[in-house]
DNA sequence: CTGAAAGCGCTAACAA
DNA sequence: TTGTTAGCGCTTTCAG
């Protein structure tokens, strides 16, 4: 009742209909066929045959005896942001070119769950990582990087790991915008930034300190506690930046965080530039097109993921010779895309606007 | 020399420890003891023990054996579109909960690459499909459908095959799109969409269609070229546009066309709503922060997500019992946030507008 | 040049 | 109650 025409065909069917060995045809099929003197007579006809009936290795069988399973493992902070998912998407596409799938999580930056996702993939053998690293995983990534795993960090990285990775130099991207908004005659910036310590977030953090430092203006910071919800988030922007009135200039070093303070904005109804100037980091279609366009600091997102699967899979190949290679430590450069949000505005309005800062 | 400490533990390590047989560690990890009969004493050594070197099964080998894979397929049109990423993104983190692991693609809604990427994910011995069916893909989609994989299709359906599917109703939408705009006084509403004729398309259109008729008003429908790269598809609409001066108000079938629209109509040097009003499909952070905000067809993306992945799960469940189960074929409904882009501004009423707005 | 055969690690009949 | 063992389908020596 239940046998029904299961007749997935096996190596061995098309063996025996060959009169061959499954030998012979597993040697054809992996290309092995000139290295083991197999005739092309039977080389062809295999093919032929193979082509014919549509046969396809199963690959649980061959993973489990190579050990190889062509998955990568992609460990995200968030496919639902913008940024990522265009990175995962471009990855993705050039990973299936190359004959690999992808395998992918969320962490929303939480440790415990990259920590299980690791290990959920490591169960599933994938052959290389793909990971925007939470903090405090660097147990887990260490593990993988024992074992000879290959794998690349993104984004951010982990300073007491020596691993491959591929991250933007954010400080001179948060350098840039603030030496801007200056020349600009924005003399009051504060910088919106979450509470992460990551790398990524301390170096845009930097940048941001160095420009203001340079020019000896006075710093203010504000933290975002990410693990809010969203009203608690815009609640909070408004606060600080009812609080902070003689700021003239924000700075927010994620787009998400750009996205609350637009609400916030709005709801106070203050006008950008002129109560507020505004640089973001991450580019968005929100960005470009909203009115005013807002200044961004865009990461090259091409360039990241197209590096990052090139390390990995320069890495997958190389696994073999166990000559361990040199890591690959890329920093690739943010471009300051400026647009109205950080511009002042004609001398009438900018005037003005100076003048109510004197009287604050 | 190659040889490392590669001391990943077996099941006959366990069991040899242990003292009892490999079938007895089986049974018990995989909640069989009872059945089986195993003594309480016996599966709490094996259990402890387990526990205690930290052992995993090779998924791979358990794999090959049982023929499951705990990985779902997931093909969606394009994982960098916010509508896809976030339902990809709900979907994802319930199939995890419940022990499946999902592995992507995105088609960009090409025929070939979809064929493509299913038989791969055939290859893979997925347990479960979840697709986003492009065009002409009825023949691999039906093999799947013939061979008992549990299969749900989201956002549209191919007519010709029984799928268990989630969709929302589109005309709805478009409809009630329609009507307002109708009572806002706006009389010449133009509908822009893709040279699709996918369900979710047609019936979008269907919408816009039907209300016209009843009020009896001309229809002029506006078809871009999907294929066409961002700066021809903008073109093409600045073109459209400006030939047709006498429309007041446009829809837009999708959320991507609008972005696009926009970008036009900002080039363009329109107002909205006054040259021109705007609703779209899908909802984003856009059109909620752009000024005017813009009203929107927004889609019940949870809801979608959390019965695409509830029907699978069941479906891959119920699969053991060969009773069929009969079709999911859920129409969901899209809600129409009005927003100022479609408000005819009377005097004095765009303050009160945006204080709405502030309000929700 | 080709074929036999030993596993990869696990599950689940079937014995004992 | 527990142990033995036959595969799942494929790759890859190694002997012919």
């Amino acid at each position: 009742m239940s046998e029904k025409v299961k007749k997935r065909t096996l190596i061995s069917d098309i063996a025996a209909h060959l009169e061959v060995s499954i030998a012979t045809v597993s040697l054809v099929l992996n290309g092995k066929a000139k290295q083991s003197r197999i005739s092309d007579a039977v080389a062809e006809r295999v093919l032929a045959y193979v082509q014919e009936v549509g046969y396809k290795p199963n690959q649980l069988a061959k993973s489990l005896r190579t050990g190889k399973t062509h998955v990568i493992g992609l460990v995200v902070e968030d496919i639902a942001n913008p940024f990522f998912s265009t990175v995962a998407s471009l990855i993705e596409r050039q990973a299936f070119e190359r004959g690999y799938r992808i395998i992918y999580c969320s962490t929303n930056n939480d440790t415990e769950r990259s920590k299980q996702l690791i290990s959920m993939f490591r169960e599933q053998h994938v052959d290389g990582y793909i990971v925007v690293p939470a903090a405090g995983i660097e147990e887990q990534v260490g593990e993988i990087l024992r074992e000879h795993t290959p794998t690349v960090l993104f984004d951010r990285y982990l300073p007491a790991l020596p691993t491959h990775h591929v991250v933007v130099n954010g400080a001179q991207g948060t350098y840039a915008a603030a030496t801007h908004l200056l020349a600009q005659g924005f003399a009051n910036i504060a910088f919106v930034t979450t509470d992460s310590e990551q790398t990524q977030m301390q170096d845009r953090l930097d940048g941001y300190v160095r420009a203001l430092q340079e020019h000896q203006v006075p710093q203010t910071v504000k933290r975002v506690a990410v693990s809010k919800d969203r009203e608690a988030v815009i609640a909070d922007l408004m606060t600080f930046i009812e609080g902070h009135r003689q700021c003239d200039a924000l700075i927010f070093s994620t787009n998400y965080l750009c996205i609350y303070g637009l609400e916030a904005i709005t709801r106070l109804g203050l006008r950008i530039p002129d109560d507020l100037a505004l640089v973001s980091y991450d580019d968005h279609d929100l960005f470009r097109l909203y009115t005013p366009a807002i200044t961004v600091i865009a990461q090259p997102v091409e360039d990241i993921a197209k590096n990052v699967i090139d390390i990995l899979l320069e890495e997958l190949k190389q696994r073999a010779s166990e000559s361990p290679r040199p890591l690959q430590q890329l920093v690739l450069h943010p471009t300051l895309v400026v647009r109205q949000s950080s511009v002042r505005r004609a001398a009438g309005s900018a005037k003005k606007a100076r003048k109510q800062e004197a009287a604050n």
